[in-house]
DNA sequence: CGGGTTTCAGCCAGCTTCCG
DNA sequence: CGGAAGCTGGCTGAAACCCG
């Protein structure tokens, strides 16, 4: 460890969660390979790593009630299931030590006891080397617990601890992945998903109509082929507006019965390929506007008629009001 | 023809209901 | 009350289908 460090920027371990969130390590969202991890699993690391926050940098031993791990399955027997699981997973982690990119190896959990009472309690450490890792972040990511608790596919938690940790980073708001990388990221077990189409039907779509409905980010992937294969994908993520916070947080209100019906209607499909070739995306306000005023049309649709129809004129000082305008005669044109 | 998309049926986890 | 059985919906790979 350097002695003659500079001004340190934010680290992890002097961010303390409050009632609503809870912190994690921004490295540890950057899994680059990890043992398939269920839901539960992770939600239950969480838990134990926000349990033994106030300590998290000294050799202890922590302890939290078996019943605050269950969530809502009625009896504790996952439980135990779990926590092998997470004893036996290790990952390995991408760090920079010294200016220098180095991978460092840790288990996620060390050593515990359970108590075989129904409502007894478990005791557990956290590995010294990854106590260290949370002492060097300098990157970290606040989660809303709330939020956490309403993802349901297990893809949705690994994407949203993602964008949290990537929302901070003021001075970028996309970052490039080969899918070999996103795969590692999101945890998709070795060998499952090897096809982009299935990989993106199965884990990026569910996850992202999650994650935008229920989350204070707005997050795309679009894919980007060498040759005619799809190698890499450009994850982008903006935060909502105001209106589009509360959105959110009225729906984690909610019970979660038939929150697909209305998330799935209340957010655009993702941009087609053919019209990230032909411009810009413009700004997401601009589409829910469009979607408000003008509802059943085909948003990408007439996307499309205005980049062909604007193609041989100047380019508009302002395109969002340009293409509202467009849209506006289009509609009148060529009424549903 | 290569590569992406859609559809299908099997499988499994999690939840609810039933029964002792 | 606790466990077993049954149900539901999500995840998955494969195969059919579609497109440039």
């Amino acid at each position: 460890m350097a002695k003659d460090v500079k001004p340190k920027p934010v680290r992890t371990v002097e961010a303390r969660p409050n009632a609503d969130t809870l912190v994690k390590p921004g490295e540890l969202v950057d899994l680059v390979e990890v043992t398939p991890l269920t839901l539960a699993d992770r939600r239950i690391y969480n838990q134990l790593l926000e349990n033994a926050w106030d300590a998290i940098d000294k050799p202890v031993t922590h302890v939290i009630s078996k019943g605050d791990l269950r969530g809502s399955h009625n009896s504790n027997d996952r439980v135990g299931e779990s926590i092998e699981r997470l004893m036996a997973c290790i990952v390995k982690v991408r760090i920079t030590r010294d200016g220098a990119p180095a991978i460092e190896r840790v288990q996620l959990l060390g050593g515990n006891i359970e108590s075989s009472r129904r409502d007894g309690l478990f005791e557990y450490e956290i590995p010294t080397r990854l106590r260290k890792i949370i002492k060097d972040s300098t990157v970290f990511a606040r989660l809303q617990r709330e939020v956490m608790f309403a993802l349901s596919s297990k893809y949705a938690l690994t994407l949203y601890e993602m964008i949290q940790k990537r929302g901070k980073l003021r001075w970028r708001s996309s970052e490039r992945f080969s899918l070999e990388d996103l795969r590692g990221i999101l945890g998709v077990p070795k060998g499952k998903l090897t096809s982009w189409s299935n990989l993106k039907l199965r884990a990026i779509e569910p996850a992202l109509v999650e994650v935008n409905a229920l989350s204070d980010y707005v997050v795309s992937v679009e894919p980007i082929k060498t040759g005619r294969r799809v190698t890499h994908v450009e994850l982008r993520w903006w935060a909502k507006d105001a209106s589009g916070t509360a959105t959110a947080e009225r729906e984690l209100q909610f019970s979660k019965v038939g929150r697909k019906q209305r998330t799935q209607g209340d957010t655009l499909p993702a941009r087609p390929g053919w019209l990230e070739a032909r411009g810009q995306a413009l700004r997401s306000e601009t589409y829910e506007t469009a979607r408000l005023r003008h509802p059943g049309f085909d948003i990408y649709h007439v996307e499309g008629e205005w980049r062909a129809w604007a193609k041989d004129r100047a380019p508009a000082t302002d395109p969002d009001k340009a293409f509202l305008a467009f849209f506006r005669t289009f509609a009148e044109r060529n009424p549903l």
